[in-house]
DNA sequence: TTGTAAGCGTTATCAT
DNA sequence: ATGATAACGCTTACAA
């Protein structure tokens, strides 16, 4: 059925060795040769089997990339990155997806995935179970965490405690005083840094504005838009003193918080001002303040130090931080003179 | 280096077809012996490598996704969904993602991908040329189109015509008469169907109503957030008579309105009434009124179909209509009385 | 420059 | 129930 290169061979009238070389671009083939295995090759629609090449060389020419969700912002962005440079440098892409199903994640991991599949593993800012993670080490594959440390991994990602501190000195340095946090906590309670850490900037930065944080504003949410608007209805109707400014871990919380607030009437940023992480594709427009981060850039940067890797530049592959900067838009002002001495309703 | 089956069988003492059987779970193994293979795999850590069954059997176990985008909402349920179904059948999901560069698609569609990769292909709305479809059937692998249809392939998706006919008499029932229209046109001008049906959907509930389109109300956006608020802006920033409601055919490009109207001071719905497609996950948060439609159902389905023909059961991927349903949100309203007679300005 | 042939790690057919 | 053994399609020394 398939044509294979015996075909190709036989057709050309060459051995199967030099239309391999041929077809690989490999040299010790005359170019008259070459071309007319080319054009056999061609018109008979031969394509190598990837399982017999794999097989033969031990590369799969494919790399997983392991995310918890795809349909979140941060991944499908980190997603786009490695594609681009995958598939630039001939390899194909292998999604896993734990879609956050925790209970086929066991097997997943021994074995299906990992093991003899992939020449490498790009994992996007999970969070992994010790046992996940050795499992992940036990096979000897380049691997590098994108957004989130992993630990024995080297890892890329802006620096959490850096950007929370911006964000919180931002919101300070406006004048504001009562400020909320709304952190995010991953919602299958493992070992997941990254809020830990930015959470504890805010309370450092708040400190060393020799301002106190009040337990009443802290709030959780699991990094969605959903999360955000009930935050804010918590916030809002809970008895006593109002916050003048929020501070959230992610902007799609801090985009729910603008959109609940608009229902609930609260003047953003008059009455509330709001300030998020990540410069989300929707945060431009929503006119929201925030300090961004490049997940693109970043999955294609580690993309590039697995294959680097693979190509033999040992070495290749390490932590590495990226950039984030403080994008200031109309949801963060100057606390209202007012507001200075009155407490929000 | 990598623990082989010989290692498996060595050390079980039985033959490599033992030991293939038993990790396989197929039948004709004592249970004994099943048993101490099977303790002897998970001690070594053995797992088959996917290159060499491959070669033996023909089958890859892995399915491609085609995506222009990942990180666009449609796309990203979609894949959610495949993988959802692909993984729980213990298949890997290979992901193509044309990511709009229109220059290296030739060379992805004829060689790396499609062919000897992938057992079958799910397809998610793309707007593919005349060869590129060719190619695709070229190479002899289950096939299905989701969102939108592909020439000579299965396709399963929602009924275009249906859900912009419901979209538009939503707005027509509620006394509107002046109604604009942002319709969705690919980017690479290629043959893409849905967003011309949309819109003669929309110019026949019109008719049918015996309203007139008109012209300058007549928007062209390429289905993304931005495309949505330069609509707004032109719309509201063109002199002459506003209209009071507006048909957009995506929520991402509804969503870009309703963000733009705020900076420009419009009113939703008392200024303008917004209705779009697909009911995105931000749209309820935003309050829009929408026609919903289920992209991971679709997918999901798409791929079961697609792994059931891979069973053997001849047939079993066909096209099927995916059920819509109008959302009726905050961002649609009557007519008010007094905007039936004056114009806005 | 080109050909020969020995793997690569499974699966599958046929014996036993 | 289990074991030889021949594919599977390609790569890669090693020869020629």
């Amino acid at each position: 059925m398939a044509v294979s290169i015996d075909d190709v061979a036989a057709a050309a009238g060459v051995s199967t060795a030099t239309v391999s070389r041929a077809v690989r671009g490999l040299p010790r083939v005359s170019e008259a040769t070459r071309r007319r295995i080319l054009a056999v090759a061609e018109d008979l629609g031969y394509v190598a089997s990837s399982s017999a090449s794999g097989l033969a060389t031990g590369k799969t020419s494919t790399v997983g990339v392991l995310a918890p969700y795809v349909n979140r912002w941060f991944f499908a962005a980190a997603i786009e990155g490695a594609n681009r440079e995958l598939h630039s440098r001939g390899y194909n892409l292998s999604l896993f997806n734990l879609g956050g199903q925790t209970g086929s994640r066991e097997r997943l991991f021994s074995k299906t995935m990992v093991h003899k599949q992939i020449d490498a593993l790009l994992v996007l800012c999970m969070a992994l179970t010790e046992k996940e993670i050795d499992n992940l080490h036990r096979v000897d594959i380049p691997l590098v965490a994108v957004g989130g440390p992993v630990r024995g991994c080297p890892s890329i990602g802006v620096d959490d405690y850096a950007v929370a501190t911006a964000a919180t000195n931002h919101l300070i340095s406006l004048g504001h005083r009562d400020i909320a946090l709304l952190h995010g906590e991953d919602d299958s309670a493992l070992n997941f840094e990254v809020p830990k850490v930015r959470a504890q900037a805010f309370a450092d930065a708040m400190h060393a504005a020799g301002l106190s944080v009040n337990p009443d504003w802290d709030l959780y949410g699991n990094f969605t838009l959903r999360a955000g608007q009930q935050a804010l209805v918590k916030l809002w109707h809970t008895p006593g003193p109002k916050p003048t400014a929020i501070f959230c871990a992610s902007d799609e919380m801090a985009l729910g918080i603008i959109f609940e607030a608009r229902r609930l009437g609260v003047r953003i940023p008059e009455d509330l001002s709001v300030i998020g992480i990540d410069d989300h594709e929707f945060a431009d427009a929503a006119g929201l303040t925030t300090v961004g981060q490049d997940p693109t850039s970043q999955a294609q940067l580690g993309t590039k130090m697995l294959l680097d890797e693979l190509d033999g530049h040992t070495g290749a592959v390490q932590s590495v931080l990226a950039p984030h900067e403080l994008i200031v838009r109309e949801s963060t002002a100057k606390l209202s003179p007012r507001r200075m001495f009155v407490t929000a309703s």
